[in-house]
This record gives C-alpha cells, structure tokens and sequence, in this order.
RNA sequence: GCUCUCAUCGUCUAGCCUGGUCUAGGACGCCUCCCUUUCACGGAGGAAACUCGGGUUCAAAUCCCGAUGAGAGCACCA
C-alpha cells in the first residue's frame, strides 16, 4: 500500500547517460548524442551521467578519456555522475566494476540462463559464411547450448535466448519490433571478469538506475538483445529514444573521410563552443517557432524528445559557419581577445591594444576564431601596382594629387585623434568636394595595396598615424617614379 | 543475403497524428537589387521541394497498400 502511494506521489527521477568508449577522440555524433540526453535531463530537473565503457581493454586509452572529458567540459555539458564528480551509483568506468558484472554473471549460469561455449572463431566464421549463403540471418547455432561445457574448456560465455516477439516503444520512432529467432544465443563475456558490451550495458543501466536510455540509431539491432537480458535478470526496462544520424555529404554515417569527426578539430578551427551547441541540436530538431540561434536556456526550454526528426541529417558546415559569426557578433573585442588566446603568437599578444581595435572594426568580417590571422593580415600593406591607385579613369596625376591633399590633412590630425570618427570629420569634405571615389579608393589603396579590404579610415585607426603617413608616401612616391 | 529504420527546396527543416486555410512556410547556401570608395556587414527581393504507382475520399504533402531509393545493424567492438 505504502508502495502503491508512493510511487503514486513520487513521480521518478529521469536519470539519462552518455556512455562513450574511450577508443577515439570526442565524436561529433557522440557529442550530440550527450547534447540530447543533457538537455532531456535539465528539462526534468533530471541527473545526467557520465559512463565510460571501457571493457575493450585493447582498444581503450587513457588519452581518449582525457579527450572526451575535455570535449564534453568544453561544450558546457557537465555531468551530475561520472569520472571528476562521483555519484552514489559509482564507479562510473566499466574497468572498475568488474565485481559487479562477475555477480550478475553467475547469476544467470546459476540459473542456466547462460552457458559456457567452446566454440572456436573458425568455425563460428564458417557457419556464419553458409548462413549467409544459404540466405539466412547469420546467427549462432546454439551447438554448446546444451553441451555442459565447463569453464576451463570455454572460449565464451553465452545467453540463452528466449524465442518469440520482441517489441518495444522507441519515443521517437514509436513500435519497433523484432523476431527473437533471428538473434540466437549472444555472447555476454569472455569470461567472467571480463563482460561483453551488452552484457554490461543492461547491468549498468540497471544498476545506475537509468530510465531513459537515448542513444544513436545504430544501437536499434542491439534494443531486443537487451530486453532479453533484461527480463532474464528481473530488471525493468527503461525508455528508448533513438535518435537519427549525422551525414556525410554522400548521405553515409559521418567519417573522417568527409570532414572532422572529432569535437577537438571545431574547436581549433575557431568555433565557439556555443554556436557549435546551437548547431549541433539543430541537427534532427527545430522548435515549434522557427529560431534558428538559441541561447542554450532557449534550447532547454522548447526542446521537445518526440519531435525529433526520424532521418539522419547531413552535417552543412556552412550553416555552422554562419551560427558561429553570429555569436561572433555578439562578442566584445575584449571577449574575442580572450577567446582567440591559443591562436596568437607571445607578440601579438602583447600587442593587445592594436589587435583590439583591428577587432572592433573588423569582427563583422571573421566567421571564426581563426579568421583573425587573416583580419591581421588584412591590415597589413602588401605589395601592388600603381596602376590600382587610380579610381576608374582618374590619370595618375589626379590621383597623386588627392593623395597629397589626404596626406596634408592628416599630417595634421593628432596621434591621439588618429580614430575613425575624426578621420573621416577630416576628410570627408575634401572627398565630397573632390568625388569620393577619387579620393578615397587611392587612399584605401595606399594603405592597403589591395583591391578588395576594409576601409581606409578602419584601417588607419588600427595601424596609427605614423605608419598610416608612411604608406601614402610610398603611393605617392611610387606615382612619381 | 537477412533484419530494422527512414523518405518535403542543394542542405537543415515547418506542415502530416486531428485530411480542405498549402498557388507547401522558415533558415543556410546561391542569384538580383539597395546601402557603399572596394570587400565584408546590414536591408529588400528571387530561383529552388511534397520519390513513384495504386487505393480511400467531394477533397491527400497529410490516411492505407505496393514499388523504388537511402541508411544502419547482423562480432569473442562499443
């Protein structure tokens, strides 16, 4: 009674888990996958949890975990449980709860619910070759099952399983359902010390108490297996949500081949984490309104699980692109300086004040981070000919002019003036009274040696007085040679 | 081969559940124009899609069936 009123009163705490396996660096896929269950859980006042799945000893790395901790830290999505933070249901790496496993192992072969199989690698090929061939599902045949191998002859151990439909509701899909015959006896473990991922998977997320399990559409095939585990051992089953794939451009699970995979690459290419963030959760969703940037409160707010897209969703890093010049925009010179900090050499950023102001005049033309190497390099004065001084079909001779008269009333504004506003307060007038384009396309020039840059009074701001007066004296020389 | 899943502009998607208001909406990209000394930013506009075939219905992008296409999964990886 007691129990009927509370689970009655008591609605269940959501408690979702991201569980990557430290056998490569922070995934673009994975980091989504994180993304939506860290969302689902801070939209139900939830526990988000960290697991590392580590019981592929050969391929796992230390580096990695480092990498995924760092990619996740990066992009804001911390964890309530995991590695760094512990939790009561810890420890969250799988290396690390091998006793667990063990008990639940022994279980099911105290139970008969598993068995010892001595079946080698060959010969499993083989079958599974002349299955193929024969147009079956390949699948295990179920030869050890009831040939009582003992432990020290096993190769394997395996999970009987059970025949018949298994079906389940997917929250984004709806009823997805399997025929049982066609999975055959899984393998759990290598032996008891060492589980099998979805052995351990069901035993973690029962164990972690997790109720919702949101993941990648490839883990589809491996739902029914866990279902029968999980009914094996008595355990309840959580809620599944598959999500869609991200694309390649060939319509292919995104790889390496195609475009960076790995969280670490956007970061050093100048992506801010939150455009990255906004984007990503653009990929499969959309609010009910049309918001395209999200601040990630915003996303919180109208994310909805059910209204996730069914087909993947090919990765478009030009829409990126322009989310991310977006938060840019919404950047202070100062903020960008400090975000651009790995980026900058030890001189330039002792140069801090100049490359704040290139900054300030120059963002709206930066997309990332990384584009402040070429803002800097558009400031600078490279090599051209005197021919593109000349505005449209001024003769040279014009054009040395204005530049002169540019130079006069400059010489004579003050280094501490030297700022846009009193720039152009100088030259305006003698632009508007001589044509702009006469005046100030040889100026920009000048100051630039390029056909397409900022303009001559950004310019000018940023470089200083004395090195903007240089620059014309080189135009001007060079019309005279 | 077998199993599962999916299908609206080039791309991300709205609409589909609860058929008519859809001559199918938005965003990125692309094109044109405006602003402007050039480029970028910004502003205005434009081209651009319901995979196909049947059915149900007065009416289908929306419901049903089939075909086609695409993807994922079929490990002693996770």
């Amino acid at each position: 009674m007691l129990d009927l009123l509370k689970k009655i009163f008591r609605k269940e705490t959501v408690r979702v888990r991201i569980a990557p396996s430290p056998t490569g660096y922070l995934h673009i896929g994975t980091a989504r996958t994180a993304l939506f269950n860290w969302i689902f859980a801070r939209q139900n006042k939830g526990k988000f949890i960290l697991r590392i799945e580590d019981t592929d000893l050969e391929r796992s790395d230390p580096k990695y975990e480092k990498d995924i901790i760092e990619g996740l830290t990066w992009l804001g999505l911390e964890w309530d449980e995991g590695p760094g933070v512990n939790g009561k249901y810890g420890p969250y790496r799988q290396s690390e709860r091998l006793d667990i496993y063990e008990k639940y192992l022994k279980q099911l072969l105290e139970e008969n619910k598993a068995y010892y199989c001595s079946c080698s690698k060959d010969e499993l090929d083989r079958e599974r070759q002349e299955q193929m061939k024969r147009g079956e599902a390949p699948k295990y045949s179920g030869k050890c099952r009831s040939k009582n191998v003992p432990e020290n002859e096993a190769q394997i151990i395996r999970f009987k399983a059970e025949s018949g439909t298994i079906s389940f509701h997917d929250i984004i899909r709806g009823e997805i359902s399997f025929d049982a015959k066609l999975i055959g006896d899984i393998a759990i473990a290598k032996n008891t010390r060492t589980p099998l991922y979805n052995f351990a998977v069901v035993i973690d997320d029962y164990t972690m108490r997790i109720t919702h399990v949101i993941r990648g559409e490839d883990h589809i095939a491996n739902t029914p297996k866990q279902i029968l585990l999980q009914q094996a051992l008595g355990f309840p089953e959580p809620k599944y949500g598959h999500l869609p794939l991200i694309l390649d451009p060939d319509r292919s699970k995104m790889s390496k081949r195609f475009s960076a995979t790995s969280i670490n690459e956007y970061k050093e290419q100048g992506y801010l984490p939150e455009a990255l963030i906004n984007f990503i959760a653009l990929l499969g969703w959309h609010p009910t309104d049309d918001s395209e940037k999200m601040e990630i409160s915003e996303i919180i707010e109208k994310f909805d699980l059910e209204r996730i897209q069914k087909g993947g969703a090919i990765f478009d890093v030009q829409k990126l692109d322009w989310l991310n010049s977006q938060y840019i925009q919404g950047k202070s010179p100062e903020e960008l300086f400090n975000l651009a900090g790995d980026s900058l050499t030890e001189n330039q950023k002792r140069d801090k004040e100049r490359i704040l102001k290139l900054l300030k005049v120059g963002k709206s033309r930066m997309r990332k981070l990384s584009d402040i190497k070429a803002l800097m390099d558009s400031f600078e004065l490279n090599a051209y000919e005197k021919e593109l001084l000349n505005w449209k079909q001024t003769p040279p001779s014009k054009t040395k002019e204005y530049l002169e008269g540019s130079e006069k009333i400059l010489s004579e504004i003050s280094e501490k003036n030297f700022a846009q506003r009193e720039l152009e307060k100088g030259i305006m007038p003698f632009a508007d009274a001589e044509g702009r384009g006469e005046v100030l396309w040889p100026l920009r020039v000048a100051l630039s040696g390029q056909n397409k840059s900022p303009g001559p009074f950004e310019i000018m701001e940023v470089i200083g007085k004395e090195e903007a007066l240089r620059r014309i004296n080189i135009a001007i020389k060079k019309l005279e040679s």
